[in-house]
DNA sequence: AATAGGTTTGACCAATTGGTCAGGATCACG
DNA sequence: CGTGATCCTGACCAATTGGTCAAACCTATT
């Protein structure tokens, strides 16, 4: 059960490099799309432009590719809470965060959905990623935002479930694009410009502190 | 692609009930927990406790099991949303939905999970359904939100989006309890009395109209 | 051009999986 | 009790899948 992608000592060549690229890429395609168990080592050969046995001259095994795109995603994933600052103005802060995140939703779906089929299932690959490196940040923002609210900076609320609230309305809109699309009236074909408008109005309405003394 | 389970002339007898309702259980449990790629007939069979060509006399495939299981089960996932009463007064009427909603993510998460672990690859089993029965309904009950908009007794919010970000708040806690439970400080282990007061907070918030004239 | 190391492949394998089938066991009912 | 319908099973099958391997093929360096 080991991680792949161990940095040897010698230095990647140009082929490597190439191909490794194209491997995770079209990973992310067949994993995000069918989940670990759905996708086939074949397709994800077939679209990176490889034979199977190739594929496997790269990464030891189907696993081990899964696990090296999962790690290599984490960090761009949260990139978007990292930047939240504690010096900022607080509600200026969360809704900026609130924008990147949907605006991840929309630019990388398939990142999000690869996340959304690991943790649904248990969180098999993920488990250990989650509580090594995003729990110590959510932990960090978390307080961040408890002294917002002892400040009265924004309205009382539980730091940890506002975190979660962010994410699930955000991430909704990439894992569930296929549900939102069904059945939004036919008119407007994306979803992203009143679901920006209707987010931002939401969390305003949420944080914005009791009128001051 | 037929959807199995069609009403035969003849009635049902003891034995057929009982090893129909224990598959669909089982299926429901295994459907849930590894999505449908992920699934063996075998593991559902085993959980059934039925040999599978046995477990293939009562359904004719692994897919007509699955059919059958999502449009058994649409109709009571759906049953909060039905309930949503254009009678009544629309922040009890939303903050009770939201209630109802967050109850089942308590207590029917293998349920959530199946419909997510559908919907997150492309609904290939749940599109009809979703545009054939869920659209309707979603309809009905956005135009309810839009004229208690219009009529000023909540405030100004787009009616879809509205009903999306109920979904995805509480379903989150069903879809990623793993996650959820992964990053709340150690000592709550229940995380749902805290998320109903939150989205109770964050619903009533969104929802109250700025102050009568 | 030789050669050593990196890259690619076709052929293959064992395990798993969805599904079939012929026949045996059991049940309901006259 | 007998008999037809229902219920159940072991053995089997073809297809798919993750992974291996020896040999062939490139490519960079001397």
């Amino acid at each position: 059960m080991d991680s792949g992608q161990f940095p040897s000592d010698k230095p990647e060549t140009r082929i490597q490099k190439r191909n490794r690229e194209a491997i995770l890429e079209a990973a992310l395609d067949v994993f995000s799309a069918r989940g670990f168990r759905g996708a086939t080592v074949d397709q994800i050969a077939r679209e990176a432009g490889l034979s199977k046995p190739n594929l496997l001259y790269y990464f030891p095994s189907k696993e081990a590719i899964h696990v090296a795109l999962l790690t290599g995603l984490l960090d761009s994933w949260l990139a978007p809470l990292r930047a939240l600052d504690p010096g900022g103005e607080p509600i200026d802060e969360i809704l900026r965060y609130v924008r990147r995140k949907l605006e991840m939703s929309r630019q990388m779906p398939r990142e999000s959905r690869l996340f959304a089929n690991d943790i649904l299932q248990g969180g098999p690959h993920l488990a250990d990623l989650l509580t090594g490196v995003l729990k110590p940040l959510v932990d960090e923002k978390a307080a961040v935002i408890r002294d917002w609210v002892a400040a009265e900076r924004i309205a009382p609320v539980h730091p940890y479930h506002l975190i979660f609230s962010i994410w699930a309305q955000t991430q909704h809109y990439a894992d569930f694009d296929m549900q939102v699309r069904a059945l939004l009236p036919a008119g407007e074909n994306d979803p992203f410009p009143e679901a920006e408008q209707h987010l931002v109005s939401l969390f305003t309405r949420t944080l914005k502190p009791a009128a001051a003394v």
